[in-house]
DNA sequence: CCTAAGATG
DNA sequence: CATCGTAGG
């Protein structure tokens, strides 16, 4: 898959400042329903082209290279929207315009295809594809890709999870990507057993696709992997996304061949979280989990240019991670 | 009954511009829940016995006199307000203490008294009275009084309609006072069979207080009484409001002895009306419904000085209606 | 188009 | 403490 876009390897020389612009925008007017979205005026409108980057002072390139040598050539942007309609009234598409990446995965759209936003059916840069739950404003995952893909499959072929919408798969000519929702162990954890039956599942539709092209995992595992994945391990060993059975499943996963990149490229980093509970402002006080991750083929763990998360991005209780790869 | 507060009578000599402060006043931010109201920095703060009424720009002041050459004693505010946690958060209680009456009925709290808000709670002026649905979040009245009633009885007596909570009456030396929350028919009338039984129910309820001491009702009676009580009687007979049973009710309710104050003060008066649906911005266009009303046993029905609609008030779907009577 | 509760996270 | 769908208006 040939990008569209170079990648800008800072040759802008970007100021690294970081404002939080979603909140700014995330102003809304109780009394005029219709705009809920507060432009700040004082920006001058700059060409699309130019970039929000810049003016959100966020610095979206990467000049970092691969164990080969190499910069990036495609950039995967996830990100765990939790209801695409809030998420687009939040902005959430300017991020999309300002990281612009080459495929694009969400989870949590709760949206059916009939209900889309008009602003997401007028995104003229991406194909788009979505997988929705039976259960109206429940689950359901997209893919946005800049090229069309050779395939697209729908859920793993297991009727039951399949009417959750937890999973597109899209096929490229060097790899898949797969945008993925694994089910929440649930509160008191009553969904442990749907979740533990769906990691069998999804481990051996893995190993299908594996066998053919190397797999780019995107999505929320809903699972904070090791206890350096989560601000409070000590008290959440019984809660869901931290259970022994959870984290073993993880274990299990990537013990048939795939790499966890973040943790690869930061094997000690702390605080790093994507998923922040709205509850307590626990994103104020970076109480978190990491939940949302690239996982992928052994094969081309050594691809991986740089993972990033994006933790100063609002308009979700997660934050959006890019994945820069050379492939 | 002796009121606290001596009417006005103008003279403050207000400014009558009527500006929409509570528009303003709804402002909320997003990522700040806990300071939803954002307060306009550029008023000066002045002492509450100012009073913000001079602020807003609406008179609150009425020197009206009634049939006998009496300026009024006490005023009594009916509000149905939609959601009183919603209604609070739209600074609804900046009016009342604005409007300052003496009695003020409430309409669809929907909100159990655990669930009333610390502002509730610190209203210090007055006695506090809440009849509630056993239907989390539906329906609700409630009666606040500056003097301590003689009584207050809760609901009519029936076992069904009392459930839902839609009935206060407070005993005072020289009336009662009912704050009421008739039901409403509902989409294709569904409880329409409902509203025609409390109709009943409700007559020989106000009868029997009606022996004793004269009644002021006061209260969304969901119905639009005549043709000259909303925007579109042509459209809306067979609507929930304005079916020839409900209007029939009233009818039948006044020819029992009662005075719908409104009316008999401004009988040709068009455009008036307490309701406007939330859609089409029907309120802007004055597309509307007179349902809230005070209702008073004839004998005292020329005891009345005003009768006001505060339209210009927002923060429910309904506005306040405000009652100044000498008695 | 609003409110609210309830399910889910 | 957010999202959503639904009931109720």
């Amino acid at each position: 898959m040939p990008p569209k876009r170079k990648p800008e390897n800072n040759e802008e020389g970007n100021s690294k400042k970081k404002t939080k612009l979603s909140r700014k925008l995330a102003e809304k007017i109780q009394e005029e329903p219709k705009s809920l979205v507060v432009k700040d005026e004082t920006e001058p409108q700059t060409s699309a082209a130019k970039g929000a980057a810049e003016q959100v002072g966020i610095d979206y390139s990467c000049d970092a290279r691969n164990k080969h040598g190499n910069t990036f050539n495609v950039r995967i942007t996830n990100w765990n929207v939790d209801g695409l309609r809030a998420w687009v009234k939040k902005e959430g598409l300017s991020f999309v315009d300002q990281e612009k990446p080459d495929i694009f995965c969400l989870q949590e759209t709760k949206c059916s295809i009939a209900k889309l936003p008009k602003e997401i059916k007028d995104v003229k840069d991406y194909k788009m594809f979505w997988h929705n739950s039976n259960k109206e404003g429940y689950a359901g995952v997209g893919l946005f890709s800049r090229d069309e893909p050779l395939s697209v499959k729908y859920g793993l072929g297991n009727e039951e999870h399949d009417s959750e919408g937890r999973c597109i798969t899209a096929e490229y000519e060097k790899f898949y990507v797969v945008s993925v929702y694994v089910p929440n162990a649930g509160r008191n954890l009553v969904t442990l057993p749907k979740r533990l039956e769906w990691n069998k599942i999804f481990k051996e539709f893995i190993k299908e696709l594996d066998e053919k092209k190397p797999v780019i995992i995107c999505g929320d595992m809903n699972v904070a992997h090791n206890e350096i994945d989560l601000t409070n391990p000590k008290t959440n060993t019984k809660n869901a996304g931290f259970t022994k059975e959870e984290r073993d499943g993880m274990t299990d996963f990537l013990a048939d061949g795939y790499v966890d990149t973040f943790r690869q490229l930061y094997p000690d980093k702390t605080g790093a979280y994507t998923f922040w509970s709205y509850m307590r402002q626990a994103r104020s006080k970076n109480i978190g989990w990491r939940l949302d991750y690239f996982i992928l083929s052994n094969r081309i763990a050594d691809n991986v240019c740089d993972n990033i998360i994006r933790s100063e991005v609002f308009g979700s209780d997660h934050c959006p991670i890019t994945l820069f790869i050379n492939i």
